[in-house]
DNA sequence: CTTAATGCAAAACCTTTGCATTGGC
DNA sequence: GCCAATGCAAAGGTTTTGCATTAAG
């Protein structure tokens, strides 16, 4: 993945640089549940501690263009969140209390809906399942 | 509703305001889609004009924890979105281009989605679906 | 009269932007 | 050496907070 990444990069005439191959292993790292730029920015000051924010913001906003990453929103006053694009369509499972995600690889979107949709007089783009719970080790 | 909600905030030991009854009044107006605190501001503003953001996000706040206002997140880098809570199970069908935010009265969640929370572990608490597209106003 | 609510201003967030400097290529 | 990317600082937008003042009860 990590490869594939910086393949395209370089084919679309972007420079490697140190920050942004530390960034990108660092969303590589926190791939699986949904992250905020700021989760990025911990992991990589560890390594790289004069990395600033914008400098984050600035690869997830090209990643994102380049179809790696997705914007997802965010729950509450937390900013937005990203995660790895590219896995197959599914949806998410979020824990109130800490905040865990887990992919959930079942969509429920049936016919109902799809005809509702146009019947608004809307073309759906993409649509998005936020399934909220208290996971078993904060229910202890 | 109006008189619910004042006969709440009465027995709660609130003072009802001026600036509090436009601020539900406007509120009330809006339902229907869901709102942002600045909207509600657009409204209130031409009954008082010196009446703040501050006060409506202190309002806002304020219905949030008596239960009669729901906060259901943001697209994008907009602000945070409200809508007067009570009304039936529904979710959200939303305009990627203009914000504009129509309910649907269908909810896809069935047995399959509710068994597979259960097996993760989690108490299923809530959840929200919602449908991305572009309206047939901002398609043209 | 008491004290909750407001108005104002300032601060706290998250995110973006301008500009000089650095460093890939 | 060229120009994309970074670092820094500052600005934008949303939301919150402190504090003196106003007004509901």
């Amino acid at each position: 993945m990590l490869q594939e990444i910086l393949g395209e990069l370089k084919r679309r005439g972007c420079r490697i640089t140190e920050q942004r191959q530390t960034i990108i292993e660092a969303v590589l790292a926190v791939a699986g549940s949904r992250f905020t730029a700021y989760d990025v920015w911990e992991r990589v000051k560890a390594i790289q501690p004069e990395l600033g924010l914008d400098t984050i913001y600035r690869n997830i906003k090209l990643l994102e263009e380049l179809g790696f990453l997705a914007s997802i929103g965010g729950v509450g006053k937390e900013g937005n969140r990203y995660e790895v694009a590219g896995r197959d369509h599914h949806h998410h499972l979020v824990c109130l209390r800490c905040g865990k995600t887990e992919c959930i690889d079942y969509c429920p979107i049936d016919d109902v809906l799809v005809n509702l949709v146009q019947e608004r007089g809307y073309d759906l783009v993409r649509h998005q399942l936020e399934l909220m719970g208290i996971c078993r080790t904060c229910r202890q």
